[in-house]
DNA sequence: AAGCATACCTACTCGTGCGTAAGGTTACGC
DNA sequence: GCGTAACCTTACGCACGAGTAGGTATGCTT
């Protein structure tokens, strides 16, 4: 209605895809702060350095707002351990380094990934969003505990495979919340307990020993 | 304002203490279902076959009636986990017999529980109920390695055992999102699958087998 | 049979915050 | 130097749901 006096040469104009990336920061860090029900696109926009309808021209609602975070934030991720985690090197090695990496790149975005993280387990419409892309991690673990398996000349069923890399994979989650609520462990060293929890356990499954239920 | 035409001979007039349980059964149940933020006291209040001033009257607000609900359901599982696993058995007993607990619970509760505990990961208010809770039984686990440990004349840093204590705890946390999405699966048969993660690793810690970084 | 506490109801108020309508301003091509 | 398209704004509509005011029925006690 009234327009704004032309005092404030209004900020600077820029292009789309910069002003995306900076309304993704923003977003980011206030769903991180406050949570995805509390945040307020406003907050949002004002972080961002820019007004509400703009953020709904580019992003979209603020659902479809948040699941572009998970997207670019599990992007970044998956890049970070895909690139550490050559598939060539024997399977504690490949292990090792992606973990290092996950562990890594937790640390460096503690309140960026770790709270998105958690905020998109329990609300139903990211379940699935989040849930993709932690099947596409299992997958990444039981394939190269399959492949371990088979250089030993052994085989295991896929289920049971699935089932203990989706084991790992909660553990090191478990210990990535740990990581973000303790601000002076290192990453480096949680990596380690990790591979010592984990590897240890793993590599006697891989070479035949298991354990049965006692028969009370 | 208006009153009820007394056509309907209104329903029976029950006990606060029945219910108080009624209305933590709706809450757990529409909580579970809609999630914390999109469940409304409407619903829940319908559910549980009473009107909403009764809900507020009883249980306080919608925040006060959601950690109710956590109390009632972590002291239900607790108790189960606790009376399964008798402090007098060796470690990988009493391991045994509370991980079959804590999934039988978790298979019998399925929307109850898992879905509940998701929810509370994610908002600041309940982050530090669950917070309690999950100390209280990693220091069970602690307990129970540490334990096991001196037996064998061994002894490690607090902190260590804690953080695999944490993992321990996580991991299984994570099979029971994967049993509670997976209605088929049998909880007795994840108990033993998180053994032989869990057990076959620790064993070998308590054993003082260590893996260790390499050099690169 | 009056008295009183407890159980229970309908019908509101009111804040909050998502999403949008409608219009102003700057850059860039021609 | 002028149109046009992309950029950006203020200011609002509107639904939804938490919490409450105020009144009614029921049963236990004396």
């Amino acid at each position: 209605m009234l327009a704004r006096v032309s005092s404030t040469p209004s900020f600077k104009r820029l292009p789309r895809a910069v002003r995306e990336q900076q309304m993704l920061d923003a977003a980011v860090k206030v769903f991180s702060r406050r949570g995805f029900h509390a945040a307020s696109m406003d907050e949002i926009a004002e972080d961002a350095g820019i007004s509400k309808p703009m953020v709904y021209a580019y992003l979209g609602t603020k659902e479809e707002l948040f699941i572009a975070c998970l997207h670019r934030e599990t992007a970044r991720m998956m890049l970070a351990i895909a690139g550490a985690a050559a598939p060539d090197l024997p399977a504690d090695q490949r292990l090792w380094r992606g973990l290092r990496a996950f562990f890594g790149f937790v640390g460096a975005h503690r309140d960026g990934w770790a709270v998105l993280y958690r905020q998109a387990r329990g609300s139903q419409p990211f379940a699935a969003e989040l849930a993709a892309m932690r099947a596409r991690l299992v997958e990444v673990v039981a394939g190269m505990l399959d492949h371990a398996l088979r250089a030993r000349g052994r085989e295991v069923a896929g289920t049971e495979l699935e089932v203990v890399a989706y084991a790992l994979v909660g553990a090191s989650e478990s210990l990535a919340d740990w990581l973000a609520d303790h601000p002076e462990a290192e990453p480096e060293k949680t990596a380690t307990r990790m591979m010592n929890v984990a590897w240890l356990g793993a590599a006697q499954l891989l070479d035949g020993v298991t354990w049965r239920p006692p028969v009370d």
